[in-house]
DNA sequence: AATGAATGAGCTTTCATTCAT
DNA sequence: TATGAATGAAAGCTCATTCAT
């Protein structure tokens, strides 16, 4: 099971994520991955132990890479409010490109072998202090009255996504700048 | 296909219910739904159509129970502001009692033929409605700015949806008044 | 299963030569059965011990009815020249009627426990001997030769229901004589 | 379905033949099918879409095969008598290796979709119009009036059916010419 | 005696995984 | 090492038969 060539593990990756974010876990075969990838069904299992490692090594990757657009998205950002508002319309944009993200995380959750998920539950974790962080930051700022971090990640979280979900496209450009004002406020300690 | 015993639709339903909240629809076996509802197969076969009609039946009496419900828990409410705690409340115990039901839908959204689903799509809108109608309520009472009764129901369900899924459990008993409060400043017209 | 009321049999059973006759064996359900005959399917099996039995009911009951209607008809006939004709004409309406027929026959000698069909094999004989016994007639007029009434038999019904099957319908009056035409040509002496 | 190894297709078309011959449509399992075949089932559906293919492909291959082996027979034939008594002889050795062949043109022309059988519809009128074009020269050489060769060929083709299938085996060596000879004498003109 | 809902063995078909080349 | 044909366990669905009413 040792990976011999990283590009071919990346490009059957990249096979994976196109397929499992259109169609559920079930609805995708390895002969259709094998196939858009251009490898032989074999190879797949030379880089990857089953379809469910394949599958935990996507979410891992994807997940990754979301926290690497983000931490280089933030060093543009002054202010905490500007962070978040970047946040905002960057992961927009993600959940656009992958559209099936959270619903890949949770359904994982329920169906793999727990052993499995750990790096995944972990990474998750890591993606949401991530925000928390932010969060105390704009507590530190003063104005605001955030005594509970995870509450509002989940509800920054939450919002956007169902916003993805069902606010029809294609969306106003200053959709995001809208959320986020909202947000903020929803935030702010009564002035 | 004519159901010819509703306790017996029911008794169905239920089993299908519980395993379909706990596995995706491809991970749950036809099997198991007769087992579990201590039928045979074939019963199962004459109350519904398919198994993918099982599912869509599931679906359709979920999201009638809910808006029943929720009708009912509006009864005792005064102000709009009532209502919406009420309905944080009442729909975090829903998702709590059907832990995939929005899964349900996105699944059956993405591979289900879409003459099957109709009529969820169309009972899924009347749900919107019903909540875009607490909004404007909520606006006509003054002191609120919501111009996008849409967007505000999509931030109350995502929020809602997010904290249901990822806050631990279990939760405060006030964690629900907090979210109400959370929306409701954000919706607030700057004093 | 003793006959309770045999209009009730005979009710079933004209239900299954039309189903037999349209559809094989496996491709008619019980239900259709039931349904057509505006019976219950339970009550099928008062009347025949299962499925089988109905068929081969079916069979002896079909034969048994060509055999009476081709004995009545050679009433009318002098010459057995004017049997043959008769016996044309009268098969080919038989078999128009119950296409199915010679199949449905193979198929049980095929298909079915070899106990079952004794009753079967046995009215066929019936069947083929009274064709021979017309074949023997027309010998003894002198002017023919038939040395193999049997062979002579199947050549007789071996052409009727190829013509039966291939020939395009609706079928010019004369053919049927012009069948027997061609048969009693060949059964000649060289003149 | 791209058939990788025809002779592999040609194995399971080979048992498909055997027990397709011995049984009907229904009797017959996909199991046995790959057991017989000494293959996995799964292979028999690389190989043929489904069980109906199968058997549509069966009957091409069979009626084809009929049809080759009577084109390089009738080389051997000088008079258009010669040509039918070789025919006969053939067919019937044919019929004896395919009982069922008819019964099973006809199952497929009761029961499958119209589209799957047109080749094999298209091939039963070319090998009904390499008998016509017999007949008529048998017309052409004079002591014939064939006026309908239509006609004659169901009436060989039927008389030599129904042989085979009553006729106790085994036959006499004779049996097929004088079959040919009542033929040809219930077609010959009037001395 | 008649009913028809319930049963479950048995069928076709799919697809993750293996392994000879 | 890469391949993809072969595998066969497992799934959805059907329908002859039974039996409580």
């Amino acid at each position: 099971m040792r990976v011999v060539d990283p590009s071919r593990a990346q490009q059957i990756l990249d096979t994976a994520a196109k397929l499992f974010h259109k169609r559920h876990y079930h609805e995708v075969r390895m002969d259709d991955v094998a196939a858009q990838a251009g490898v032989a069904k074999g190879t797949i299992y030379r880089y990857f132990k089953d379809k469910e490692a394949l599958y935990v090594a996507l979410l891992y990757s994807v997940i990754q890479k979301f926290n690497e657009e983000m931490e280089a998205s933030f060093e543009w950002a002054n202010a905490p409010e500007e962070k978040i508002r970047i946040f905002l319309e960057r992961s927009v944009i993600f959940f656009d490109q992958y559209p099936y993200f959270l619903d890949l995380m949770q359904r994982v959750e329920a169906s793999v072998d727990a052993y499995r998920i750990e790096p995944l539950v972990e990474i998750r974790q890591s993606f949401f202090e991530s925000i928390a962080r932010i969060l105390e930051e704009l507590n530190a700022t003063g104005g605001y009255r955030i005594d509970d971090p995870y509450m509002a990640a989940l509800v920054l979280t939450g919002m956007n996504r169902q916003m993805h979900r069902f606010y029809p496209k294609p969306w106003p450009a200053d959709l995001p700048s809208r959320m986020a004002e909202f947000f903020l406020r929803g935030m702010r300690t009564d002035s």
